[in-house]
DNA sequence: TGGCATGATTATTC
DNA sequence: GAATAATCATGCCA
């Protein structure tokens, strides 16, 4: 802006407004050597703005956009010095037509090519200038895509509400189980992280009102663990090869918990943290080997989190309620907030 | 169109 | 580096 002010009064070629424009357009890859540093250039930039494989089609726009932004930066960079060129040869033959009527000093001569030259640098300044603009524009465009979103469907937020109201206790999937959800919701494992984060946060902020959802993916969780078990028991039973899976999703697993009693017991709004998965440890756990068998997130989980070391602790923390080490005792809080002061 | 839901980002903490 | 908390920005619905 302030150059079409100034325009055509002074332009110093080593202008530092110059150079910034220089170094700008050379680090976004539209001027200098045509593939190489703007391929790295464009890689940043992409790469900054990576979410997933999805974005593949925005990245090859981008890239087009940016070539296309270089493409006219440099023939409009070559007409201008051809045009200077032409022009200062032109005037040139002007001047030595002149010399015949008027004797012309070498130092006008050079006094007007400078000028034409200081004429047309500017005007290559306000072509770098608005390139650069354009890049910007390109740039900021692309990356508000990042906050562009799209609400996950349905089939995946009901996947991803199982997993979290069957661990309720311990709602931390292992990076396994985050592949696992994200294969399943056709979402990226960081998606799944950030679905978790959030859910983690406004489930706690807000217990109350996330207490009917509970309620609904516990008992959702129950009807198929039933027959899962059952499946499992006739399968023990007899002896045949019938596969438990209830062929409602394919091969989802489900993760049948001691949690979903807590999401259960939790309906008075009073939330209480992991204190039922005990009571059928020894029952819950030959179920659990059998549906272990046959269902994948407990194998990835085995050992772990199913009856969680974690649990909502008063401060309403699940993140650093318990150590590790006292993953055998799974009652913590559930009479006693015992000597557990934590925090 | 306003308000809530929700996915993503950022700052901060551990 | 992962989790939390706050916040942003968009989607969606009454």
């Amino acid at each position: 802006v302030r150059l079409s002010i100034r325009g055509s009064q002074d332009e110093d070629p080593s202008d530092p407004q110059l150079m910034r424009l220089d170094n700008m357009l050379l680090a976004e890859g539209v001027s200098g050597p045509d593939k190489g540093g703007g391929a790295a250039a464009v890689a940043t930039a992409t790469a900054a703005v990576d979410v997933g494989a999805d974005n593949s089609i925005e990245h090859s726009d981008y890239r087009a956009k940016l070539s296309q932004i270089r493409q006219i930066y440099h023939t409009e960079l070559e007409k201008y010095e051809q045009a200077c060129n032409e022009f200062t040869t032109h005037v040139m033959n002007l001047l030595r037509e002149q010399s015949r009527t008027r004797p012309i000093s070498p130092k006008e001569i050079e006094r007007m090519v400078n000028i034409i030259h200081r004429k047309f640098s500017s005007i290559q300044m306000q072509l770098k200038q608005s390139t650069c603009e354009a890049v910007m524009i390109l740039r900021s465009r692309f990356l508000d895509a990042r906050r562009k979103r799209r609400n996950f469907s349905k089939q995946a937020t009901e996947i991803l509400n199982e997993y979290f109201y069957s661990h309720l206790s311990n709602p931390y999937p292992s990076e396994e189980a985050k592949e696992e959800l994200a294969k399943k919701c056709a979402i990226t494992v960081s998606q799944v992280s950030n679905w978790f984060g959030n859910k983690r946060i406004r489930y706690k902020k807000n217990i109350g009102k996330f207490q009917e959802e509970a309620n609904l993916y516990a008992a959702k969780t129950a009807v198929t663990a039933t027959q899962v078990v059952a499946a499992a028991v006739q399968n023990s039973q007899t002896n045949s090869p019938a596969t438990p899976s209830s062929g409602s999703s394919g091969s989802y697993s489900l993760p049948v918990s001691g949690d979903m009693f807590m999401s259960m017991s939790g309906l008075n709004g009073s939330y209480q943290p992991a204190q039922v998965p005990n009571t059928g440890q020894t029952q819950g756990d030959s179920i659990r080997h059998a549906i272990g068998q046959s269902l994948g997130y407990s194998d990835g989980l085995r050992g772990n989190p199913l009856y969680s070391p974690h649990g909502l602790n008063g401060n309403g923390g699940w993140h650093d309620a318990v150590t590790p080490s006292s993953v055998t005792s799974p009652i913590e809080g559930a009479n006693s907030v015992h000597s557990d002061t934590s925090n």
